[in-house]
This record gives structure tokens, sequence and C-alpha cells, in this order.
DNA sequence: ATCATTGGATAGCGTCACTATCCATGATTG
DNA sequence: CAATCATGGATAGTGACGCTATCCAATGAT
């Protein structure tokens, strides 16, 4: 198919499939002559994914680049892949706040969590480093995040991951599994926020409902 | 205090603080002449919740301006501004995306998830319309996402909700508990979404270990 | 009296994710 | 075969966003 039909079919103006295409996030297509290139099925779903990634995700442009790099990187085995591939992603937190004094406090408490947990503690991890942030926010508004605050959030985390790794096993592929390791890390992140917003509208009317007036 | 020593024991920049008085995102100081303003305690603790909201929350200033308004209007009863406030809170998806033709299947899937867990289905809910948005991205690329795979997330959003409201309600001040409700809500985003990550990581390397090579 | 500081107003900057325009080549059609 | 149209590539521009730098008159500090 040609460009104009990869933009029909995805819903993408032809003009940002080109941007994507010079920023790399999209393989070129076959060239025919000089001037026309071919794409297939597979441009439409990389193309998917980009979007998804990055309209859902939320992902900037770099950062996906950088994803897809990783996924589609032959040169190296899988697991090293991945890693590379969920490094890439979106630190949830773009700013490092180093300047933090409480930052040695809230270290403590994301370790301490981890650690009870029976979670290997990699402070390199960049999630490592959001959450520490994360906490370091909550503490200087004087909110209560300790470890024992912070456990039940983590056994549930540790439950959504153990069911999201079942899940990417399924895949029979290698490349499928490892686009199926980023898609469904990024794209059930606004799943899992959403419903807990609607979770908590439903808890609030709830407990309105049931005569605990909230003051 | 004046600005300047806002600034200092804030962190922020004037420059960045002025930017905030002007966006209506704090109120303004105590005028004490023409030229001279003074601020207090609560001025710094407001400044700390706008720059946590919108660098850990990653909310937009607009947003920000939005969901404080709401909280600090004192026209109506608690209960409205609470929601005023959270609808007000960022859609973690920015795009409606309403030229989408499997919105109709994601919109089933998404009633399906919340009437299954007793949940009332209100589709003018932002976060409703996100959800929708996030599962019509996942069953565009492929991947499964129907009622059951969503609802073990809905039940651990549930709790998650229970956990936090009866946090909120430990607070006595009205103004502080709507504070506290934004607060909580906007900043364990990230702490969840970080030990969501660390888990998988664990999970990962675990499955490694114990011989289930990713093939 | 002098001089730095303050708050307020205005305009500018850097990033980001596109988007619009132009052009030469090649495809299409009567 | 000629006229027209579409395509891919390159380049420059756009609009939103979150600040940031500059200027200014009035004032406080010394």
């Amino acid at each position: 198919m040609r460009l104009a039909e990869l933009s029909r079919r995805s819903g993408v103006a032809t003009a940002t499939i080109k941007f994507y295409l010079r920023e790399g996030l999209l393989p070129a297509g076959r060239r025919v002559s000089s001037t026309q290139a071919e794409y297939d099925e597979e441009h439409l779903r990389r193309l998917q994914l980009v979007r998804a990634l990055i309209q859902v995700g939320g992902i900037s442009v770099a950062a996906a680049r950088e994803v897809l790099t990783a996924v589609d990187d032959s040169s190296v085995d899988q697991v090293s892949r991945m890693g590379t591939a969920v490094a890439a992603l979106p630190q949830p937190l773009p700013g490092p706040a180093a300047d933090d004094p409480g930052a040695a406090t809230a270290d403590r408490v994301a370790r301490e969590v981890q650690e009870r947990l029976g979670w290997r503690v990699v402070p390199e991890n960049p999630a490592h480093q959001a959450l520490v942030s994360a906490i370091s926010a909550l503490l200087r508004l004087g909110y209560p995040c300790d470890g024992a605050a912070l456990l039940p959030y983590g056994e549930l985390a540790g439950r959504l991951a153990e069911h999201e790794l079942s899940l990417v096993e399924e895949f029979a592929a290698p490349t499928t599994q490892l686009e199926a390791a980023v898609a469904l890390t990024v794209l059930y992140e606004p799943v899992l926020l959403s419903l807990r917003r609607l979770a908590q509208a439903e808890q609030a009317t709830r407990r309105l409902r049931d005569g605990i007036p909230p003051r």
C-alpha cells in the first residue's frame, strides 16, 4: 500500500507519518521506484503501536524511538532487549529533583517497602527514582507515607505484575513478546489509573449514601 | 515573609512564583505597601502543593488552577467541591479520540467491568472516557481486553480507593480534606505506577532465575 | 541621600509534536 | 503522447506550554 492508504487505514495524517519515518519510529517502506514506496501490514501495525504509545501511553516521541529501537535490535538476546526497552520507558516523573533535602528519607522509605516485599532493590532503576521523587513530594506536603502505608500498594502492584507477565508469556514469538511487554506496560497504565478514579468516585458516593457525611 | 524568602524556602524561582500568582494558582499576598506584599505559611504550603501537582503529578497549569479553584470555592458544599475538583483533574488521557470505530466495543467492555464490580456507571466521568480510550487502543492492537481480564484490575483499584478514602477521612478540617483528596489522588499515581514497574522487574528476574527462560 | 530590592507588567525563550509548503519525479489518464 | 495528478522527500513554520528575562516606578534599608 502507498502512504496515502496507510494514512487512511490508520487515521494518521500523511504529514505525521512522514514525521515518524523521519524520526525513526517507523521503518521506511520498500522502495518501488525513486519516488514511491510500498508499505505493508507490518507498517500499519507498527504505526498503530506508535500512536498508542504516544497518545494513550503519553510517552514522548524520543522515548518511543528508544523503546522501539530496543525491541527491534536483533543483535542482542531477548532479555537485554527487554531490559533496555522498559528502561527507556517514560519515567512517570520527568524531573530528577536532585536538590531535594527530603530525598534521603524518601529513599529509605522506598527501600523499606521493597525489602518488606522481598524484592531486590535496584537504585539505578528509573522507577526507583520516580518512586523516591513521589514519596518525597508526599512527605514534603506532610502526608503520611511510610513503609507500612505503601505495603498494600506494593502487594497490589506485585499481583498486577504477576498477572501481566503471565499474559506476555502467552505470546509465542520473541519479538511479539517484547512488543506485548512494552504495549501492556504502557497501555495498562491508563486503564489502572482510570479504574482507580472510578473506584474513588464509587467509594465516595457509597460512603455518602451510607450516612458517613464528609463533614 | 517577602517573595524572595518564599522563593528561598520553597526552592521555586521568584519569576515562577510571579507566574503562578498571575495564573491564579497562588493567592496574592497581603499588600503591605504599594510595592510590597507579605506571604505566610499558607502561601508556602500552597506553593508546595502546586509544585507537587505540576511536577510530580504531571498535571497542567490550567488543570491545577481549576482544581485549586474548586477546592477554595466556599460558596458551595464540600461534596460539590470535591466532585468539581476531581473532575478537573488530569484525564490521564488528553485526547477524546472520538473518531474511533472500536470505541463502541471498548465502551461495552468498560461498562461490563464496572457493572460486574457493582459500581454505578457514569459515562460522563472523564475517567470513564479515559478508560474507554485505553481499552480501545488495546483492542486495536489486538491485545485481549475484556471484562474478565479487567476485573482483577478493578478489584485492586477498589481496594486502593477504600484505603485512600479512609486516609482522607482522618483529616479534620473540610478544606484540609479536600486538599488531601486531591493531593493523594494525584501524588499516589506515580507511586502506584513506579511500584508496578518495580514489581514487573522483580517478576521478570524471578521467572528467569527460576528457570523459565523467556525463549 | 543613596542604592538595592520589591512587585507588577510585558515580552521572549526552548521544547515538543506536529503541520504546511515546495519541489522534482514518476504514475495515470484521455 | 501530452496533460494532469499523486508521491515521497526536504525544509520551514505553527501553536501550545511552562516558564524566564527584562524593564520599571515605588519603596525600604543604610
